[in-house]
DNA sequence: TCCCTATGTGACCGCGTGGTCACATTAGTG
DNA sequence: CACTAATGTGACCACGCGGTCACATAGGGA
């Protein structure tokens, strides 16, 4: 975590680091990312850089840490809608969300993206105590559509979550692709979830 | 593609930088696989690589067109019982063979995981390519579930596909986990496909 | 004004990289 | 044996990296 040091700068320097970090982190993956490519994008020493975080990883994982906060803050909107609409409902509140997420904010959508394929150890530690918390919250969803019946009992939790983490990894790397209109994208994303609802075998109703 | 001389060398000279090259695509990424480390390891003269290949780039995709080569070859039975079984059977009958190669060739496997999460440009477009030849072979698939009257008509075909490539995807990133028996591994990829076949709403049969 | 502490700075360090090149070695041919 | 063409070699190059450190600057209290 930064050093004291840098929540005593002003807030606009402050800012105006996170977002040549962001811009860098945005571009590259933590390996390849530059330090000193942020620095001289932002104006400043490189010393300096090293008054504010202990060293790179450091830096990246303030920035990591920053985006995360953002997208929950996007998201919680979703979660308050818990116990009012139904799973399927709900995934798919969760994913036009996240993709209005990645639209407003590509920059910190893109650092997630790198952050979930990083190779470092380190990181890769902090990805997985991210997916255990992804998990608790979809087993919750989950067994809210088990129990209101909307679910078949019959499904197998674990390869659910597994299909939907998936494909929800799919859809995040997707958003990318900028050429697609938002409303072609939101009905994309239904006609997916409409493939998990119902699945593929031919119903007889 | 390697220079003649590479070809004109004894196979066992050949195996040897392949498989150095390998062991080091294996493990890093493109960008971060050091061409140092390779020769090193295969006590070869850093000067004699690039009697071989043009550059980094070049022995790349050397490898890259090596190790899908030998998958295809060892996905092969599978297409060979395309006419012979459904679309649900087909789609399990690919997954479990990719993961027996996964097992059988980890090295070969985790190339083609480093390929896929490739960022280089010029890479990319290989991806996109390869992305091309599978969206078409599963097309097929889907197309005779279809015909046959054991894939739902109302699936939307671009959302299947989408979902599909998604969860081989993950099911792939998941086979490099070891501590997972054989068995319960196929057990896991049944559970998934299941899922996908039967979808969450319940059935009234 | 002086002093002390906190902050800013950029030249510099050691390192590993992909790639080169002048030269040594080998193999084939007459 | 001698000549030629192909192949092997590793010291070397320029570069960019993360990180350091001796020093410059600024600001507030006495």
């Amino acid at each position: 975590m930064p050093k004291p040091t840098f929540f005593n700068l002003p807030e606009e320097k402050r800012n105006l680091i996170f977002h040549h970090a962001l811009l860098e982190f945005a571009q590259f993956p933590y390996e390849q990312a530059s330090l000193s490519a942020i620095v001289s994008r932002a104006a400043i020493a490189k010393g300096s850089m090293y008054q504010y975080f202990a060293d790179k990883k450091d830096l990246y994982k303030y920035v990591v840490q920053e985006v995360y906060q953002k997208k929950r803050e996007f998201l919680q909107p979703v979660w308050d809608q818990k116990e009012k609409v139904n799973f399927f409902e709900l995934a798919s509140l969760y994913y036009q969300r996240s993709w209005h997420f990645a639209r407003q904010y590509p920059l910190y959508h893109q650092v997630t993206v790198n952050f979930w394929d990083s190779r470092d150890a380190a990181v890769r530690e902090e990805i997985l105590r991210k997916k255990e918390i992804r998990i608790t919250e979809f087993s919750d969803m989950l067994e809210l559509g088990l129990l209101s019946g909307v679910v078949t009992p019959e499904a197998d939790k674990d390869a659910v979550w597994f299909v939907y983490h998936a494909v929800a990894k799919a859809l995040i790397d997707n958003f990318l692709d900028t050429s697609v209109n938002a409303e072609s994208h939101e009905a994309y994303i239904n006609s997916v979830l409409t493939v998990l609802e119902r699945g593929l075998r031919p119903r007889k109703e």
